[in-house]
DNA sequence: CTGTATCCTTAGGGATACTG
DNA sequence: CAGTATCCCTAAGGATACAG
């Protein structure tokens, strides 16, 4: 038992929490995985945009403003750029409506599903206010890799 | 494509996420499970109070304080006071000394392993800060499921 | 409809002094 | 050492008007 957290440990966090920071890279609080997705997208607004382009087939300016939690218009403005800029989704010109811009992930982006999948668990296991997804966890409980795949495949398909 | 598409994504979010709201439920933003982990854990620091939990075998409050990102007293207190309420920690008072109190993670906060683990595979992929920890990824590639059981029992077995 | 720009408010948070 | 309590301030965010 000892043993296993010991591994555990090193094997997960400590290895590379101590890594030493590199030369011009932009500055974190720290050098720490945890930490650099909290600044990534850990502030109240990325993760919904991320949400909302991920699972709902959303892509257009509108459509995020339009979404229960209610963003405020220079906000969404303000999250897009930096969004774009942290390289997890990119802008593009609707080719019908030269006025209409189209978001979409990134591979970086999309790569976020598994992480995404397990805080829909979780919430969806403690949130008591979201009834039982019973075959979404019982597939999470199977194969996730194959679950993630699958799934990875579906939201590629969906842009363009 | 396009059925799989839809399946993943009734499957996954919006089964739950169109579910009345139920009466007396403390109100949050909107009835999402990704909007229920936003409120619960998305601010600037607990992300990182719960990494120090899970990963880092701190238990104490002067250990939270002396991480690297420098966390201040008064935020710390307000952020362990919160997941506390939120039921993601406990709070307890050392037997050998009764003004130092020891903090742990309740099984909901254990139960947030398999999120964090997928963050910190994101970031190792993406934050070019960082090594690349070829062993933990090679690890998550494989079964997933019986890498989060081994971590959980070894964060379990640490507490107390 | 897709954003910008502006104005204004407040919560989040930093610094630091203080208490048992 | 384990917190509380204050003071202060900035950045995040809401509301709304405006522009292409």
């Amino acid at each position: 038992m000892q043993v296993l957290l010991i591994l555990g440990r090193i094997l997960v966090y400590c290895k590379w929490y101590n890594a030493p920071m590199k030369r011009n890279a932009k500055k974190y609080r720290s050098n720490c995985p945890i930490n650099f997705a909290q600044e990534t997208f850990g502030d109240k607004w990325s993760l919904l945009i991320i949400r909302d382009l991920m699972f709902m087939g959303k892509k257009y300016y509108g459509e995020f403003l339009s979404s229960d939690e209610k963003i405020s218009t220079n906000i969404l403005a303000d999250r897009l750029e930096k969004l774009e800029g942290d390289g997890l989704i990119t802008k593009a010109t609707d080719k019908e409506n030269n006025s209409k811009k189209i978001y979409a992930l990134t591979q970086k982006g999309i790569d976020l599903l598994p992480m995404f999948l397990e805080m829909i668990a979780w919430s969806a296991k403690y949130d008591n206010n979201t009834g039982t997804p019973a075959e979404f966890i019982k597939r999470l409980e199977g194969d996730k890799n194959s679950l993630i795949r699958e799934l990875k495949e579906s939201i590629a398909g969906s842009e363009t």
